[in-house]
DNA sequence: GATGAATGAGACTTCATTCAT
DNA sequence: CATGAATGAAGTCTCATTCAT
């Protein structure tokens, strides 16, 4: 009875890494199950077994992404003290792992996206919560006197934003320079306008 | 003659139109021709006398999109004198345009991309076009010792992804502030990030 | 399983003689696969499973015809010895089985031409396999000495040729007499074409 | 008003030769209206002022070649005496001119067939009527005691036949050899399928 | 649990034909 | 006479989804 359960989350898990090969070369809509299932070495009627539609293979998809990046960048952040270096850390993570990654990145920041309104509120939650991530450790900052008082909120999206645009340049680009030496022009701008003192080095 | 070929222009932007207010409703994938040629109160055959396919049709409503946006900019932009200010008026600009019609950013901000790579060429190409509209006025700024020698590249890029994601989490939820007052919080980001001194107001 | 795929290859069939119908009825291009799917007693969608275009249904087809008809000439053929009475014997089994099939002689001779390139070049293959069914027995019958040396490549042209006009005329002709009486006529005149006595009967 | 006449009857030409460039490139379905006013340099209602349909240019294009050619048949053979060689003369001239212009004797041996049955009527009075031109000179032939007693209408059908069938070939194939050789070989066929002495040269 | 044949709605596109100018 | 914009029916093909085995 275990063994089957096993078994079917081996499954469960072997058509989420097929959808996302298959997801991060095509869009949503030009993506069609009958790939998915030939790349998890399935049929049709499996993937629809292990899921009620192409949708939620794609939401599904997308929550396990999110997830396992959520949990890189606390572990990442978990060794820093400083507010500033962690939200500082918690940037260079996502951009370490899209440098890494380039098909998760196009899937995370470029295919969620035109994909159907459905898939919009999902999108916007997610974004949200990586915002949020960096929001906390700002607020933390702001109380300890670190850094002026701004809109910490805005702060933290605008920077989430400026992030995402530098990544999806380099997405979008053909033949791109690497992702991290672009971070090391984009962080004294984004420290300056949180009113850290341009100079001071607080990468941990 | 003459008289025709008016004719032939003005269903030509009855298509286009058309085509903004589907393609807003809906991504390229899963807007019909049908839809269009409904909403242009004219025949699919129709459409296609005036268009090749449907890809040119979003890629001609793309161009002229980006078009008008540029140059409401340009005129916004020609009366002030202040790089930085220039810069910041750009911005607004393409804040306010979207503030007034939603369908517009979405489009453009959203729909673009996630559609097969036959667009993000042209999209990325948009977006830097737009960017570099910042970058010449920050290298003035620059050349006239307004602000800090910095990359103006990733700067522009940073500040148009921090306006784009704050735009996008607006166009993203239900029930939106007004996108204008989030740029008030925006805006003094923008200025120390590039080294202005906080408290100088360089409204034009 | 086993049961699942005898059913597919039944589907197959079932096709693929509906198409015969179909194209006999209509050229090519006025056939449509709507047609072939109702005929058929499926769904396009259910064509298309089987076959991956229209064209390839025509091939096909094209392919299983000329296979039937070559393996009844050949066991036509079998018995006789007679070298010339063995192309005599190729050639009336042509004629023979035309005439049992009006439709398929349609198929065969007129609705593979017209249609687009691609199929010349398959269709001349096919006439070519038969003419040079012909052409063997030909060159066996001038080897042992029974005919006079010709240009056996263009006279088992020739002949086909000829019957297939026969055959043509016969197809286009609103009320047609009896296909075998033609042949009584024609048998002569190829027999002397190519050197044999006129009087002497080699039918098998 | 005659001008007006002599225009008209040329533009009415115009159409015919550009329709018989199109249709020698493209089957029948696959040459479009379109095409033809372009080629005629006109527009598509000009065409339709001309021609009621896409049909009766066909018809119209099929009609005047087969007349062409039935002219230069007859004047080819009218300095010709021996029946037998005026027959032969004639296939030789079909044969000739074909080699000439290959396009169009595609158009004239291909693609008028498979393009639905209100055509296979035209065609196949067309191949009558040549055949019919041979057959005429065999009937004298056979009065006139120069060749044994057969059924000359399948034997005149029997040579156009064989005719066609190298003209096929030949057009079918990807580098045909000289048109002209292939006569060589086929002649004496012919010749000794009707009973003539095979060492009699019947040329004119 | 898994398979894969089958469905059927819907997509894009073509083009003969018409007709106002 | 000629133009060319417009129509609309029809065609090929795709694919998410279902279901008997």
């Amino acid at each position: 009875m275990a063994v089957q359960q096993a078994r079917a989350q081996h499954r469960h898990r072997r058509i989420l890494d097929a959808a996302q090969r298959v997801f991060s070369r095509s869009a949503y809509r030009d993506a069609s199950v009958d790939q998915i299932a030939d790349e998890a070495g399935t049929s049709k009627g499996g993937v629809y077994f292990h899921f009620p539609n192409k949708e939620a293979i794609f939401l599904a998809l997308l929550d396990r992404t999110a997830e396992r990046l959520r949990k890189k960048i606390e572990s990442a952040t978990a060794a820093v003290e400083d507010p500033v270096a962690k939200a500082d850390t918690a940037l260079r993570t996502v951009l370490g792992t899209f440098a890494k990654h380039r098909a998760l990145a196009r899937l995370f920041m470029v295919e969620a996206l035109g994909a159907g309104r459905e898939f919009h509120q999902r999108t916007a939650e997610i974004r949200g919560q990586f915002a949020a991530l960096i929001e906390q450790h700002l607020d933390v900052a702001i109380a300890q006197g670190l850094i002026s008082e701004i809109d910490t909120t805005i702060a933290s999206r605008a920077w989430f934003g400026a992030v995402n645009e530098v990544v999806t340049h380099w997405l979008l680009s053909d033949r791109p320079r690497p992702l991290e030496d672009s971070y090391d022009a984009l962080r004294p701008l984004l420290m300056r306008s949180i009113g850290t003192a341009a100079g001071t080095d607080r990468r941990p």
